[in-house]
DNA sequence: AAGTGGTCTAGACCACCTA
DNA sequence: AGGTGGTCTAGACCACTTT
């Protein structure tokens, strides 16, 4: 699609971090610091939130879109791209892109909240309730592939955000002196990178679990709740570069203190 | 890039389904039926998975990888963006791609259980247990935007899953006789469409939580659990077009049945 | 046969970051 | 200043679905 005259567009590539002034509802404006793949998303957004294309219909084909704005089919395609990939519609190959009606059981949660609170690092302290050589733990031993005699190491923290218990830590470990995993668990320096910095060095693979659980005496004593009281349990097997599993443990946090929150369907904001 | 003479490539477009032979380590080839972006992004994964890119180092930029594996800028980006969506790599404008650590607290869990249950539906059965007209829970009747005296219409229904208990639910609507909303809550035929074709015809939005709960004697007896145990309350609070909170309710399912689990770092599988 | 999405090319300019 | 990622173009061929 020819431009006309030759006027130049003011900014490709990444534009400055500035959003819409809002109350536009025209076409693709090549002039403004907004892409144009999100201008033409965010016009099907609203599209599709007022029922011009209704749940279930069909949007335009991409090419009729790309000619339609006077935009490259690549770009009208990395337009329905944003949608499909926000779940909001949904490509056939061969037939077309239809409206998503709202589903349910096919959203995702996230750890926003627990990781904002663990991003807050001037609020947080940590401290060390125990650490030990067990030969006790049964079902950490049969997931770390431990022998029945080999001795493991559990390190329970508890974690405070502004003083107020947040999240109560068990972890596991073989106790095997050479390891770098070990002295990474039991070093409060370490500590600090390795689970607040939001990653883990050292690590290949984990699996994540969660798993509603109900707090005994102990740990409601620790995080100031009362016993019975029900908590998510986070669950982590971690596995290291030889794909060996290296390290379990779980976080006990209280209803409140995390949620898990997700939205579906059409959110025009 | 130009190709070598004019050998025609078998296929472009979407391939017939058909995986990789395995066994697989040299460059991208055009023969073959795999996408190219696929090739590339399965070769990274791989030079990520065994450290030759190790966690925190730089990729090769996308132009060098272009130039390298002989494809287009787009498509080498392509590939980058693959494992960029899942997690492995992240972008930094002007500065470059890195592999990233394993990020615990980033990760989402997926309702991927639930969801095959409920797709199960030859061997799902639900039980009406109550319907009622309340002008009692207050709960609701905020979430809603209900007045104080506006009756509300409560559904609780049982439903089991081969014959054995799997999930107790809770819907509350306005008793509003002129609502389809009303109507397909209390319609046993349309509810199969309502909740187990994983859609919701009729609202535009909703907002999901997930929280933890323990069950007290009623709800266990439904679900053939012990009171006191532990379970996932799965919350809805669902909108019409007209963004007007038109249903709230939960589901209760013990846990066991349905679990959250998430994957993170590298699995080259 | 016609239309649709999936993939791909070979360039281009821009904003951002690092040296 | 040079390299990097972010965006974009104007086409192309293919596989798939529908007509």
């Amino acid at each position: 699609m020819k431009e006309e005259g030759s006027v130049k567009r003011p900014a490709r590539g990444r534009r400055p971090a500035e959003e819409a002034p809002g109350g536009w509802t025209g076409k693709v404006d090549k002039q403004s610091w907004v892409p144009a793949y999100a201008q033409l998303a965010r016009l099907l957004r609203r599209r599709i939130a007022d029922e011009t294309y209704a749940p279930g219909s069909r949007l335009p084909s991409e090419a009729t879109l790309a000619k339609g704005f006077g935009v490259s089919p690549m770009t009208a395609r990395q337009a329905v791209g944003v949608l499909s990939e926000e779940g909001i519609v949904h490509r056939v190959q061969g037939s077309g892109t239809f409206v998503r009606r709202i589903e349910v059981l096919k959203t995702h949660f996230a750890l926003d909240t627990l990781h904002a609170v663990l991003a807050d690092q001037e609020n947080l302290d940590v401290k060390l309730e125990r650490a030990v050589v067990e030969r006790v733990p049964s079902g950490a031993r049969a997931l770390l592939g431990a022998g029945d005699g080999e001795p493991l190491v559990v390190v329970e923290r508890l974690i405070r955000h502004r003083g107020e218990p947040f999240a109560f830590q068990t972890a596991c470990t073989r106790f095997d002196p050479e390891s770098p995993i070990l002295e990474k668990m039991l070093n409060t320096a370490v500590l600090t990178e390795f689970f607040f910095e939001a990653h883990l060095p050292g690590f290949k693979k984990g699996v994540l679990e969660l798993v509603p659980a109900v707090l005994d005496g102990r740990e409601a004593g620790f995080l100031g709740e009362q016993a019975g009281c029900p908590a998510f349990r986070l669950e982590q097997l971690l596995y290291d570069f030889g794909d060996r599993p290296a390290a379990f443990g779980w976080f006990l946090v209280s209803p409140g203190k995390v949620r898990l929150v997700s939205r579906v369907g059409v959110w025009d904001d």
